[in-house]
RNA sequence: GGAGGGGUACCAAAGCGGUCAAAUGGGGCGGGCUGUAAACCCGUUGACUUCGGUCUUCGAAGGUUCGAAUCCUUCCCCCUCCA
């Protein structure tokens, strides 16, 4: 086949770095093989800083290949140093497995396939890494790691040089990482790790291990960080996290997330995260721009969230936008009749909706024509919410800046 | 262990007895332009308010004073240099 996963994985601009590209893609073309990536699991799900890795998993699954995802609770325990500023809070137990429980719903989206042998893995490394046994491990793995060589590493480097405090438990993280392929490559046949750049230096010292305990030849590949045009990370928002998983955020706002993509990251985000082919892409990518990050939007909310509630979104951001009316999928708050008969005024009805939480704030944004009912801008914030205002289907529209609309209904 | 410098709002950073809810920049929010983009321009950015004000903030706790982010004491944390 032309297209290889390696291939493809470089056409998608997935590719950053790999311990050894010409020997993987000879055995990936001989054979088909099993890679893992280890996740986080220190919140209840995953966000889309946290995607490209998953869409990683998929491409593999696409080209053959067994996807291993490891939910790391055992690591989850120690806390990665890499790019963190300082100590991480440790979670209890339940939490994290918790969290694994939860997280786990996202791959089984995202990884799903009729066909056995594709199925992911999952595995957790609390499994193995709870049992070893200190001393012995010191003699058989922590002879293959000098100290010197450790302390050379970015995510010690760093954290070291700004004089933070850096603990002898998360100092072990990347010893721990390097375990866990050494235990996936001998219990799974896994002869791949995949990782954002930031775990590089985790990653080849996992290959290493593996080559010295055991002779045999595993590969490291990761992904470049994924920035936005603007500078900012991807995945967070001021108004939070972008979740996958709708009870944290709902499809209409995951699908709104990605129709606001930056201009200059779309036909970039189209090859990263939908299924579209490269020469698909290709075809389409002078459309307009605003088509394209409908396109992008759909694709992304289908994998996540299934084709209804894509479309469900697209006709609700039609409506709200271009009809400037409601949809279906627009966020509705219900409140009762007699509230209205009680003088409900309008900064007590942005507060119920939940956009902003501040009395002083919403005032604000009343002062500076931000607020408007049914399209028409509040003046006063002391308007009181009238019956009349509900249209026929006892509703009404309210909306805040340009972006942020709800459907009012009446119970 | 010794000497010095510092902890201010979301972040950076001024202020160093009243005019300080605290300059300025970034970020956020709202408006304008437009395309639900970027850039740009304008406004706004502690909470509550009957819009008169009221209450709570400048590492923590005490004190001096009519009055403190600003002065004093103790404590906690961070940085630089020396050992």
């Amino acid at each position: 086949m032309e297209n290889s996963f390696l291939k493809e994985f470089k056409k998608r601009e997935y590719y950053n770095q790999c311990t050894n590209s010409e020997e993987l893609e000879k055995l990936m073309s001989k054979k088909k093989i099993r890679a893992y990536i280890g996740f986080d699991c220190t919140a209840t799900s995953l966000h889309v800083g946290s995607l490209l890795q998953i869409m990683c998993l998929r491409l593999l699954q696409k080209h053959g290949h067994q996807p291993i995802v490891l939910l790391g609770g055992g690591t989850t325990r120690i806390g990665d140093p890499s790019g963190k500023e300082e100590t991480r809070k440790i979670l209890s137990e339940k939490e994290i497995e918790k969290n694994i429980k939860n997280i786990k719903k996202v791959f089984n989206i995202f990884l799903r396939t009729k066909n056995p042998k594709l199925k992911p893995l999952f595995v957790n490394n609390y499994k193995w890494l709870s049992k070893l046994n200190y001393i012995k491990f010191l003699r058989e793995i922590g002879k293959h790691f000098t100290i010197n060589k450790m302390l050379s590493f970015d995510s010690v480097k760093l954290r070291l040089e700004r004089e933070q405090s850096l603990s002898y438990m998360e100092f072990n993280y990347m010893i721990l990482q390097a375990y866990d392929f050494l235990e996936l490559s001998n219990t799974k046949n896994c002869v791949m790790q995949i990782g954002g750049s930031d775990q590089w230096g985790n990653i080849v010292n996992g290959v290493d291990l593996v080559k010295r305990y055991s002779g045999r030849q595993v590969y490291g590949l990761t992904t470049p960080l994924i920035t936005l045009a603007s500078g900012a990370k991807m995945g967070k928002t001021e108004k939070g996290a972008i979740w996958l998983d709708e009870k944290l955020l709902s499809s209409y706002d995951y699908w709104q997330y990605w129709r606001n993509t930056d201009d200059r990251d779309v036909i970039r985000f189209l090859k990263m995260y939908t299924d579209l082919t490269i020469n698909k892409i290709e075809e389409i990518k002078n459309k307009n721009v605003n088509q394209l990050k409908i396109i992008l939007a759909n694709e992304c909310t289908k994998l996540l969230h299934g084709k209804n509630k894509s479309l469900i979104a697209e006709v609700t951001a039609k409506k709200t936008f271009n009809e400037k009316s409601t949809g279906l999928g627009l966020p509705v708050l219900k409140i009762q009749k007699k509230l209205i008969d009680q003088d409900l005024n309008i900064v007590e009805l942005i507060l119920l909706s939940k956009f902003e939480n501040s009395k002083s704030e919403i005032r604000r944004i009343i002062k500076n024509k931000g607020v408007k009912i049914n399209n028409s801008t509040i003046e006063d914030d002391k308007m009181l919410i009238k019956n009349n205002f509900f249209e026929e289907n006892k509703s009404l529209r309210l909306s805040l800046g340009k972006k942020r609309h709800i459907k009012i209904e009446l119970i």
